[in-house]
DNA sequence: CAGATTAGAATTGTCGACAATACTAGCGGC
DNA sequence: GCCGCTAGTATTGTCGACAATTCTAATCTG
């Protein structure tokens, strides 16, 4: 198995375990600039260089700009003809944008899921959540749920839908983003023991084989997932 | 058949009317090779050669290939390393998986329409709509309907969310592949009529500012869609 | 001194050529 | 006659160089 192994601790790291070494050069530096712009070693609304990025992994600028041109494609890097790309700088509407379609396309994953998972997905599903839940007895939990932990959660579901279309969308694109944006913004949410119990009723509705239960706990923590992050807009707005 | 600006009296015709001829070569070359890939000129499971193309286009392999990356990255083709890339063939599982995601999304974007669509926006949706309902009158309506003037509603609805990565999401790919759809399966229904009415309660619905029933119409809608066609597979399916 | 202008440099867009990989046809062996 | 192998061909992947455009900054003018 690949896998990112020299990330952290954890056995599994997260969902975005791509493999850094495979295939074409535009596959590898794709990789390998997505992680830079998503943990911030690039910094948001920098400009990335052709020539000088070029240089620094040892490839012409061919590949490179397939590169960049699937960093478009997913939203990461904003593209103007004869000017450049540059790293998003995500703003407080986009942000609201990507959790409104969030809630369409996760609930409708969790509708699926519970149709469509297998007796051996679910059993996963819930050790899952289980270990979940150890972790937040043991620290206080903010940390790990507020990182990966959380989209590791989701991306099984969607994987349980069976739906590849909704897959790629939102595994390859759409957690992306998310990461990205838990990154700039970093906010420190105290939604981490509510959020797993709101998995929890995810799970027993998957378990029940109810999809229209299913849909609506997903769609109910997405919605309160984005109305924390709008209150905390309005508070840091305000009170600068 | 070049795009179908003559449609209607409207200034922007309909949902495909990109620029063939704007801003780089990879963009006149990606909207030119869309075209011709959704309307069937290249045949569905074909080769995409690139020097052939380079060759008939007058362009050289560089751009060309940008081009195929992004229509790769609307899923209008796939691609393998060193082999190349095809034009997908369809399955009706995809096609199934499709329907599923517009569900999602076209009803978040019904929703949020009702709360963020301008009176004057609502009024031009109600004209669209009267308009179809005197092309229904004239023409028994099949053939209009089932083509290009159902995506012009459900275009408007999703620009009226004034949710930018919805518009990206819907208008830049997956209506271009719900277009090939119906291009490559060409399946003649009679919900002509059918949808009309459907249409009106989703209008009525964001008229009212209503969007709980907005969603909850715009879904409807799309979930018979989805059924009727399963229905015209499974009948194509057993009678031969 | 402020603003517009213009020459320069740097970056992006495009091209043709080379290298690496995959497909094809022909041959030999069983 | 069928299967596996091999050499040849064609296509994709990659590279370096040239053309076109944009950004920079130094100069000139009011």
């Amino acid at each position: 198995m690949r896998a990112v192994e020299t990330m952290t601790g954890h056995p599994n790291p997260h969902p975005a375990a791509t493999p850094h070494d495979a295939g074409t050069i535009p596959d590898r530096i794709f990789s390998l600039l997505r992680e830079a712009i998503i943990e911030g070693d690039i910094a948001p609304g920098s400009k990335i260089s052709e020539p000088e990025l070029a240089r620094a992994y040892g490839i012409s600028r061919g590949p490179l700009r397939e590169a960049i041109g699937r960093l478009e494609a997913c939203g990461l890097v904003v593209r103007r003809a004869n000017v450049g790309a540059r790293v998003v700088k995500m703003s407080s509407t986009q942000l609201l944008e990507i959790f409104h379609v969030r809630e369409a396309l996760e609930g409708m994953a969790a509708r699926l899921a519970a149709q469509n998972m297998s007796a051996a997905e679910i059993a996963e599903l819930r050790a899952l959540l289980d270990q979940h839940g150890e972790q937040i007895d043991r620290d206080t939990g903010h940390a790990y749920f507020q990182r990966e932990g959380d989209l590791d959660f989701h991306y099984r579901i969607v994987q349980g839908s069976h739906n590849q279309r909704l897959v790629e969308l939102l595994c390859n694109d759409l957690y992306h983003v998310v990461r990205l944006y838990r990154y700039q913004f970093g906010m420190p949410s105290k939604r981490g023991p509510r959020a797993f119990v709101e998995h929890g009723h995810i799970v027993d509705a998957i378990e029940r084989r109810d999809p229209e239960m299913a849909e609506l706990m997903m769609r109910a923590h997405i919605r309160a997932s984005r109305e924390n992050v709008e209150r905390l807009l309005k508070e840091h707005q305000t009170q600068g």
